[in-house]
DNA sequence: ATAGCCTTGAAC
DNA sequence: GTTCAAGGCTAT
């Protein structure tokens, strides 16, 4: 990575340990099975070889990354001539060599989907020369070189880590020069404050695991020492209240205001719902969603206030890595799959401590609440992914919760079947709901609706669910109706975003249980419970 | 409109 | 001088 100020910054941050190196994400999902394994070996080559849009030959370096020839003319023809496409199917049309001319919205979506650059595309129309992109094609081409070696995967080249809005010049970590228009690189992809936490990772301190998720300052207190049952029977508390951060976790001065915890409407302390809170009416007080008059105006507001801080997210799960690699031994360090499992595992747990803070959700009974959690875990840390990547995101990178970001590209070179598939899918989504410019009170309301599944089998609170659901449901319309008021069917077209939300949410799953199987996740997880109890 | 081949020219 | 990723040309 050129960032030399960050280097010194953050001396050993997280892709930038030896160990990680060793230890492949993206490869090691080819040792799932020996078969995959073969086939990610003697594939690689024409992985490689084939244009991460259509599958073709590539035949070189064209704006961003390796593509085929016909995928190249087709992005600059697009973007020359600033082309607006509309997909005439669902937005997801097959694209290979045979069928990419079909549907060109769907084509140039996956351009920009792979990582293509538009402002690769010269305007003034100047022939010849090189661009700002020659450093990164030969970064990359190295990197590709390294890889056939080892099938190891240096990401400190691909790991963008943001910083600062004034610090555009830095941001284009994956050139050596300073690339200060870089219409990739505005601040406002980037959460407040973020890389100017300054948060090193140190990743070589000596202590026990298990010391680790018993001590005092554990993040989440009860987490690995109980179920899930009993953790959704405890009282609810501050989230993260026995979580300081540590000694030298520093958070710039005038951040404090936005890293500040979000006041947390005094209802939601309460066991009991509160008459007051129009949250708390219950479903069963909800208005008749057949009349048609508008909800109570502050009901969407509500559901907003219950919404974790992205940032407080991030610190916290910066602090948690630190912590865990500062209780490992030098030569225990966590590769990156782990760390990746990490991630979604807090990210995991503070959806559940979402789910605890709702005011609805708490009126349920705790056996349905593990019910409602239980089937739609995955779908939310899904939802949650994608909401990042539609907030934060920039197109052709994936960004994690911590605030780093990869290319799609590396992870298409790279990675084995399932996880191309999974990223591809997930990716082309991303795509759509940013074309749909979904919005935080749309997102919450689709989480509202993913929790309150009233498809699942619940002793007793059925028809709460089924209230909530249709309440949130009639939410979500009146919003996309009042804010997007061009946009007729937006409702309609953010509902049909879900199925997908699904199918992904299980082949993640799936992708993880097989990794689970082979002893690649870490233990004790909330991650590792809930896929236990969904196949026990 | 597409896609294969050609020309160009800065970086090395 | 060579490389190679831009843009251009043109048969389909």
């Amino acid at each position: 990575m050129d960032l030399p100020g960050h280097q010194q910054q953050q001396p050993q941050s997280l892709f930038q340990h030896p160990g990680i190196y060793q230890e492949d994400l993206f490869t090691l999902e080819g040792s799932s099975t020996s078969e995959e394994l073969e086939k990610e070996t003697h594939g690689r080559s024409e992985l490689e070889d084939s244009c991460p849009i259509c599958g073709d030959k590539v035949s070189g370096y064209h704006y961003g990354l390796l593509t085929c020839e016909s995928c190249k003319g087709f992005f600059k023809r697009t973007v020359q001539n600033h082309k607006h496409y509309i997909c005439a199917e669902q937005q997801s049309c097959p694209m290979n060599q045979s069928q990419r001319k079909r549907c060109p919205s769907c084509r140039f979506q996956k351009c920009l989907a792979v990582g293509m650059k538009k402002e690769a595309v010269r305007a003034d129309r100047m022939r010849g020369g090189r661009n700002k992109f020659g450093p990164l094609y030969r970064r990359d081409r190295q990197m590709k070189q390294a890889n056939t070696a080892s099938y190891g995967i240096k990401m400190e080249t691909q790991i963008h880590r943001p910083t600062a809005p004034n610090d555009l010049h830095l941001m284009s970590s994956h050139t050596s020069a300073p690339l200060s228009s870089d219409a990739f690189h505005q601040s406002h992809m980037y959460p407040p404050g973020f890389g100017q936490l300054g948060v090193p990772m140190p990743l070589d301190c000596t202590m026990n695991i298990d010391k680790v998720l018993t001590l005092p300052f554990m993040p989440y207190p009860g987490l690995y020492s109980r179920t899930l049952p009993g953790y959704l029977q405890e009282k609810v508390d501050s989230p993260f209240s026995s979580c300081p951060a540590p000694a030298n976790f520093t958070v710039h001065p005038t951040l404090n205001k936005s890293f500040a915890p979000r006041s947390t409407p005094a209802s939601f302390h309460c066991s009991q719902p509160s008459s007051n809170n129009p949250l708390s009416q219950g479903p069963t007080q909800a208005p008749d969603t057949s009349s048609s008059g508008t909800l109570e105006p502050n009901f969407l507001s509500q559901l907003l206030d219950g919404e974790q801080d992205e940032s407080q997210l991030c610190a916290k799960v910066l602090a948690s890595l630190q912590r865990e690699q500062a209780n490992r031994g030098k030569h225990d360090c966590l590769n990156t799959f782990s760390i990746m499992c990490k991630m979604a595992d807090q990210t995991l747990f503070s959806l559940v401590e979402w789910a605890r803070n709702s005011a609805l959700f708490k009126e349920l009974k705790v056996d349905d609440q593990m019910g409602l959690l239980q089937s739609c875990w995955s779908e939310l840390l899904v939802l949650d992914h994608l909401c990042r990547q539609v907030t934060y995101g920039k197109d052709g990178c994936i960004y994690l919760v911590t605030g780093q970001q990869i290319e799609v590209s590396t992870i298409i070179s790279q990675a084995g079947e399932t996880l191309i598939g999974l990223v591809s899918r997930t990716q082309d989504l991303v795509s759509k709901l940013k074309a749909l410019q979904l919005d935080r009170q749309e997102f919450v309301c689709l989480k509202y609706l993913v929790l309150f599944n009233p498809d699942v089998k619940l002793q007793q609170s059925c028809r709460q669910v089924e209230q909530t659901q249709e309440r949130v449901n009639r939410a979500l319309m009146e919003h996309t109706q009042q804010s997007h008021p061009g946009h007729l069917d937006k409702f309609g077209q953010l509902l049909l975003r879900l199925p997908e939300v699904r199918s992904i949410s299980l082949q993640v799953e799936d992708y993880l249980y097989q990794r689970h199987l082979l002893g690649d996740l870490p233990c004790n997880s909330l991650l590792t419970e809930m896929l236990h109890t969904k196949h026990s």
